[in-house]
DNA sequence: CCGGAGTTCTGAATCGATACAGACAACGCT
DNA sequence: AGCGTTGTCTGTATCGATTCAGAACTCCGG
């Protein structure tokens, strides 16, 4: 006895269109896949049997099991959609590696997160795809692992690898120094900075440097240590760079952080931002409070996102390639599916880009 | 002869496990889908066996195959992501598609666009899903074509369906028709609008009453037509009533588009733009030409996403219930993926949310 | 000690395709 | 005529799991 189909409704198949014609289906699935292995009037009456009786071609899960490829890739990201995609950083990326897959006619199957951290590990045990993306994950996220776990290809955007694994970075540390550097150059003594979240508690206000230290998101940790550096040496010491630390990288948090840093004591004549998003609410916050940036108050954000250049004042941002690295981190994650070996660790360029948000402090 | 593996390396199976510990490949499968029919000892050995071989888990596409249920629903979005996510509206949209498919342990398959159009039509052809959603497209999109040759279960989000098609929609026209009472009750004569895409040829400028008669894109389409409704009764007859197109729903476009109407003749003293987006961009040419508002104009946007309440001055918009819109296209989805027949077209209310945006003109 | 009721586990068909190794015919060449 | 090519098409093993019908075993009351 044939058991229940899941469907019970009867689709054709491959064998349907191969019955009709009086063919084998190994003839109709070269139709589909080998137009070169028969002849193209065969073809022709292939094609339009399936037209007839409204075969859709060879069914995907079918194909991707046999042929060992689904022509997807899962990518894991932080958060839910709604805030994931609230940082035109992610999506800009995320279009960079889109535009990689789509030449390859590999499409993303997303995996949100959950609040505050990424996706459930039974999303990704069940997610068909080829390889898998991670983007920002914390470097302990349970979803990650899962993906580990996999043991499918897997490229790891902006968390350092482990032994073996491949992963897209960018120079966050030399960005953030060169901030630092243009600041003290500039004659800033009271630095402060807003960060976006360092762990996974989705905390809201002051981080201090054991925090920094403890956090499992590399990317604002690097950053804020980097900054410190410059500051340290020039005998602003770490007291006087207070950190406020944002639950959520979005525009709004950034204007309340940088509210709260600005009724510090003394005000900090510089606010560094360690996303444009961030600097954009702070560009606010300087508003409600009345001060003229950069006369009084000097601003930088970080990745130069399309945002930034359209600012009032332009802003000051350290520029990472952001289409560039998403590219790449689909071009690596391809070649790694298709058995090629890429190599490891592609560590991109930053560049301080300086606009109108810093000058010097009254 | 073995044909060669698709890839070499040889993973586990089920069959690996089972022989293993000497027992079918049907109780390995029962460990993991079904712990009640077999005994809880076994299933322990069984999971050790497993994670002692790194075996992931039965393999999701095969998984996929046998059960005609992949647990992935592919989204059809109109251009590509760095476009389509600019808008947050689509992105809480999504975000509520994902939430109402995550409790189902049920992914997204993002298929974006190409320049101005849907998913190419082989993407969607090689989807492994198990329905599609098609969010904004033009009625006549190739790649809707695609996914409906699929014969999967289908919603379509802000398009009205064909017969027998499930949709989710908003009441656009009512919404639109109330933005225009609203302005008219204020006093306005000298009306505009801002709209976005009207034709998949990314043509940026005036849009004649033709142009928008012709439009595929269903939800601006229906929105300038109630809203030029009032007008008309009112006595202010079309021609005082210029549209602009934007290529793309941004603020950057919003803003263009705008300051083109500003330098009309007569200056509108209200400017209607079909998104929260391009009202803000909207307001950006506003404070460009150094016009206050709402006193030298109104301004007014649709959605009610985040920003607009948090804009200066906050908009005057109409609020959509855009999370509320995916969840239910994520609902209808599930219950056809399951063989549910969940009703056939819903449509959700649209409020005029008055704020500080508007105003009577001078 | 037998029959029936539970448990626990196995056998084998099946999902829908792909891809290799031929079979077969027609053809050109020496 | 014999032989190697080419060009078409088919047979069949296989991808890795799920699922149902029933086998084997245990337990129990009568």
């Amino acid at each position: 006895m044939t058991p229940a189909r899941p469907d019970s409704r009867d689709r054709p198949t491959l064998e349907t269109i191969a019955r009709q014609l009086g063919v084998s289906r190994a003839t109709v699935s070269n139709a589909y896949n080998r137009p070169d292995q028969l002849s193209g009037a065969l073809r022709e009456r292939v094609l339009a049997a399936a037209a007839e009786l409204g075969y859709p071609g060879p069914d995907p899960a079918a194909r991707g099991l046999r042929r060992g490829r689904v022509g997807a890739v899962g990518v894991l990201i932080c958060d839910q959609l709604s805030y994931a995609f609230t940082d035109p950083a992610a999506v800009v990326t995320l279009d960079g590696l889109a535009s990689a897959l789509e030449g390859e006619g590999t499409g993303l199957l997303l995996l949100p997160g959950v609040e505050g951290g990424g996706p459930s590990p039974d999303l990704v045990r069940s997610a068909v795809v080829d390889g898998f993306v991670s983007y920002g994950l914390a470097a302990d996220d349970p979803g990650l692992a899962a993906a580990r776990a996999r043991s499918l290809p897997l490229v790891l955007v902006d968390h350092p690898a482990r032994r073996g694994e491949v992963s897209v970075t960018v120079d966050d540390a030399g960005g953030a120094r060169a901030v630092g550097e243009l600041l003290l150059a500039l004659g800033h003594r009271h630095i402060a900075a807003v960060s976006f979240e360092l762990g996974l508690d989705r905390r809201s206000g002051p981080a201090d440097s054991a925090r920094v230290a403890a956090s499992t998101f590399v990317a604002p940790r690097e950053r804020l240590v980097a900054l410190a550096r410059p500051f340290e040496r020039a005998g602003a010491g770490a007291a006087s760079f207070p950190i406020w630390e944002c639950a959520h990288n979005g525009r709004h948090d950034g204007r309340e952080g940088a509210t709260a840093l600005l009724a510090g004591n003394p005000r900090p004549t510089a606010i560094v931002a360690l996303s444009d998003e961030l600097a954009l609410g702070a560009l606010d916050a300087a508003a409600d409070a009345g001060l003229d940036v950069p006369g009084d108050l000097s601003v930088t954000g970080f990745d130069d996102t399309p945002a930034a250049v359209l600012a009032r004042p332009p802003l000051t941002t350290v520029r990472q390639p952001l289409h560039r690295k998403g590219e790449v981190a689909g071009r690596r994650l391809l070649d790694l599916v298709a058995g090629r070996r890429p190599a490891r660790v592609r560590r991109l360029p930053t560049e301080l880009v300086a606009r109108g948000s810093t000058g010097p402090p009254r």
